[in-house]
DNA sequence: CTGCACGATTGATCCAGATCAATTCGAAGG
DNA sequence: CCTTCGAATTGATCTGGATCAATCGTGCAG
């Protein structure tokens, strides 16, 4: 079985053996959660990363009145919580969507390993990094587009994720949303959602059986939601040859102090 | 002249004199930036963060047709770019909405002070997980609410933040911004906002004149917005004597090695 | 086989907000 | 005082999407 964690770190640093097996190690400890708990709890401290090794979540926010926000979705091989390094108070919730398969890494073993390996933790920055990308585009997707641009859009960027892991062939993936899932999402009411997917399914832009989204053309889609993936791609860092003078690699302790204050 | 920068850093980590003052020389050479000019320019590569240490700006993306959405406001105090560590590509713009006084730190120089004041970084990193938050809260409101709980969210969020930094007393705030600005952030058209706005003035929860906003009852305007400004307040971290046995702050160099690969 | 439950689908109606088009106001400059 | 220009305001009309209310389809437990 493929180790959805791992691919996704090995897109932002390129990993040693030695740190494959690292990572393995710290998420080795897994459990499989039913579909509709809370991985994470808005106003829950939290000291711990949770990783999502197979399955879906989604991290949202709820009102009192029942209506619910969903603020981003939580892939094979994402990690969530407690701002992944400081233990801290988080104020959303992670839910899970499907049976989903989750690795606890306390965050004291996350930076003890972030000591000795830098590469683990550069690529678990970087993926943090992205996840702040993402949540942009959600903002201005949101302000810009009508349903069916937010909707091409969303399925643009997870067919994007899926791919970076493995999860996504050329022309398609499993989308295990209900249509009400997609609807808090996005914004719009199930009824809406409903009506632009056939719409998008009329227009040959995608199809959708049971639970296979396929996307014949995915450079139509994109046009559609005028998507630019370049906010998933990993960062490109600059080798050592490559740094300009006076730029050198810092050597002090740092994070540790900043930990302890 | 308060230095909004270093209020902002205090908040989130208590600064030393010393700490202050190397801040104070970070942020020396500043220059103004005439309103509607670009601070950052989506898709340009920055190894600098720029911090705006008067005036207003936002972050924004902007389509070929010339809509734009902003994504996010840059306050007195705000810093903006580059993912603050990583030189790295951005895949947004930052500009200036009024005057703005600000200061370039090149990400050298920050990282060489973090090494030596663990304080100053530890803010830093802690308002940019700040912003994030915002971020997250951005896409929720959109989602879930409806114009006037937008903007009435969004002022509440713009008079907490610039109490943060002293700029706002118990009953309001400066707020340079025009209709058109706050429908490019709320995702909604400018003649709409001019209603929704005259709507809120005329249920007494604002009075806006000229550029002064008066927001007689703070707890009314939240409870139209449903805002809870706990994802604004700084994260309380725990001192050493709290620290639960086992969680040692670490010494290791890891941020030099990450940065370096 | 039958009933059940949940998700997808459809139809009809309603409304928040967009869009288009003026008009008014206010501050700065001549 | 008069002009000008950007921003605020107002009115009229149009539409994307919400809402309410069924109905249909399908996998599943008894």
């Amino acid at each position: 079985m493929p180790h959805h964690f791992i691919r996704k770190l090995g897109r932002y640093a390129p990993l040693s053996p030695d740190d494959e097996e690292t990572v393995r190690r710290l998420a080795h400890e897994t459990a499989w959660v039913d579909p509709n708990r809370d991985l994470l709890i808005d106003g829950a401290e939290s000291r711990e990363v949770c990783v999502v090794l197979d399955g879906w979540a989604c991290a949202y926010k709820q009102l009192e009145d029942g209506r619910r926000q969903i603020i981003g979705f939580v892939m094979p091989g994402d990690a969530c919580g407690a701002a992944a390094v400081f233990p801290d108070v988080v104020n959303y919730s992670v839910g899970t969507l499907t049976a989903v398969r989750a690795a606890r890494i306390p965050g004291r073993a996350l930076l003890a390993t972030a000591e000795t390996h830098p590469r683990i933790l550069r690529a678990f920055w970087l993926d943090r990094l992205a996840v702040s990308a993402i949540q942009r585009e959600w903002t201005a997707s949101f302000g810009l587009y009508t349903a069916r641009g937010r909707i091409a859009h969303l399925l643009c960027e997870i067919v994007t994720r899926l791919r970076a892991v493995g999860l996504a062939d050329e022309d398609g993936c499993l989308l295990p949303l209900t249509q009400e899932d997609l609807g808090e999402a996005v914004g719009i009411s199930t009824v809406h959602v409903n009506r632009t997917l056939q719409d998008l399914r009329a227009s040959g832009l995608i199809a959708l059986k049971r639970q296979q989204l396929v996307v014949p053309d995915f450079a139509a889609l994109r046009a559609v939601a005028q998507f630019d993936g370049a906010y998933l791609r990993p960062v490109r860092v600059r080798d050592d040859h490559d740094r300009p003078a006076g730029i050198e690699p810092l050597t002090g302790s740092v994070l540790g102090s900043v930990l302890s204050s």
